[in-house]
DNA sequence: GCAATAGCGGAGCGTTCGATCCGTTATCCT
DNA sequence: AGGATAACGGATCGAACGCTCCGCTATTGC
């Protein structure tokens, strides 16, 4: 019973996201915030507790959409050498894209809050695990469908894709030209071309 | 004629870059700052005008101090292959280091504060180049001195190796496991090796 | 239709922010 | 020594912060 919400929770929460993505938590006030979100302070607070709370429910969101949109096809079952290549390809390219300048949220707050939100530096960990077993995953499958040599160390490279992706965002939010990342994301290439087994089914051309 | 300063102006734009490094802009108040640095705020207004002009006078002294100590081997006129090994191979092991968490002031600003302070983006900028100079440099001298294949991109690894380091930057201030940023850096040192001309004065085993 | 209830709207809470001001104290020049 | 000057110390400014409260409105169950 009683007067219903005029708005919706998955909404709002996604406004709020973008807010934080291309200001950062400190940069951006409640106020901010509630006109953004369409709401009042009132709603806000009887939602998500604290301006806090609402943050840590941003970052659940963007791991639950933004995420699987760019990392989904590396954690699918049948991800491999395509996929692989696929990412690093994108990520490389994204200087050129309008709003690239968000960079990665995740990262981001890595960077901002980590040091001072346990919840956040977890965030952070969470996300690089996550895409160090993607890239692991698909790096098994690649080998295990012989794209890869056979001494392809496999685990050192699940854990280099996502550093060098760490630092393309970097890159990304601090506006670098977009040739610099295209540069890294192709030396990163180079690296997985010289642990890939020639044949068919083997590389496409990179360079 | 008047009363002297009771502090040095290198000695608390030290202490206030500690604070600020460690914490961020925005996390770190003038109160921090004031009591870490030991003035009242009057001196600090007087001497750099507001927290931004302190803040900015803090990156000045950071490219001035911490980053010649970490990259001036790369810059210096006989650089060459060692020296970028060793580089890498050191911020490869960072995150073993007691207060690698405080991550790279420079990359921090980048992320919190580029998007909303322009002087901040091209500080992250200029540092960026000066890496990538740095790197082109010995890179250049290396293949110069035949210690590189006469095919290797220069130019793209003088972007690549840069990007890594921003990388394992952000893994470094979220407390991300050592292990890696150790693996990152060992795939940046393979793909050097990769380009490196087998012989006298060559590579020393990496791995 | 009417009382009960849940959300809206926004004024305003106490605190902290970045920044300023001024009485006091120390130092320099003559 | 003494006047001029510059920095100290810290109280305090207005604004903005995160957050709360309450009168009002819309919706519910009976």
């Amino acid at each position: 019973m009683g007067r219903r919400k005029t708005y919706d929770r998955e909404d709002v929460t996604g406004r709020a996201m973008l807010l934080f993505w291309e200001r950062g938590y400190h940069a951006t006030s409640t106020r901010d915030l509630t006109e953004a979100m369409g709401i009042n302070p009132g709603a806000l607070y009887a939602e998500f507790g604290s301006k806090e709370g609402l943050y840590l429910e941003t970052v659940k969101r963007y791991e639950a959409t933004v995420v699987p949109g760019h990392f989904a096809s590396l954690e699918a079952p049948g991800a491999s050498l395509e996929q692989i290549r696929a990412v690093l390809t994108f990520m490389g390219g994204i200087g050129s894209y309008a709003g690239s300048h968000y960079g990665c949220l995740l990262c981001n707050a890595g960077i901002e809050l980590a040091p001072t939100l346990e919840q956040s530096e977890a965030s952070t960990a969470r996300f690089l695990n996550r895409l160090t077993l993607a890239f692991g995953h698909a790096l098994g499958n690649a080998r295990d469908a012989g794209q890869l040599l056979d001494d392809a160390p496999v685990d050192e490279l699940a854990r280099f894709f996502p550093t060098v992706l760490m630092g393309i965002f970097v890159l990304a939010r601090a506006r670098i030209d977009a040739a610099v990342m295209r540069a890294a994301a192709d030396q990163a290439l180079v690296r997985l071309l010289s642990v890939t087994r020639p044949g068919p089914g083997g590389p496409a051309p990179v360079l």
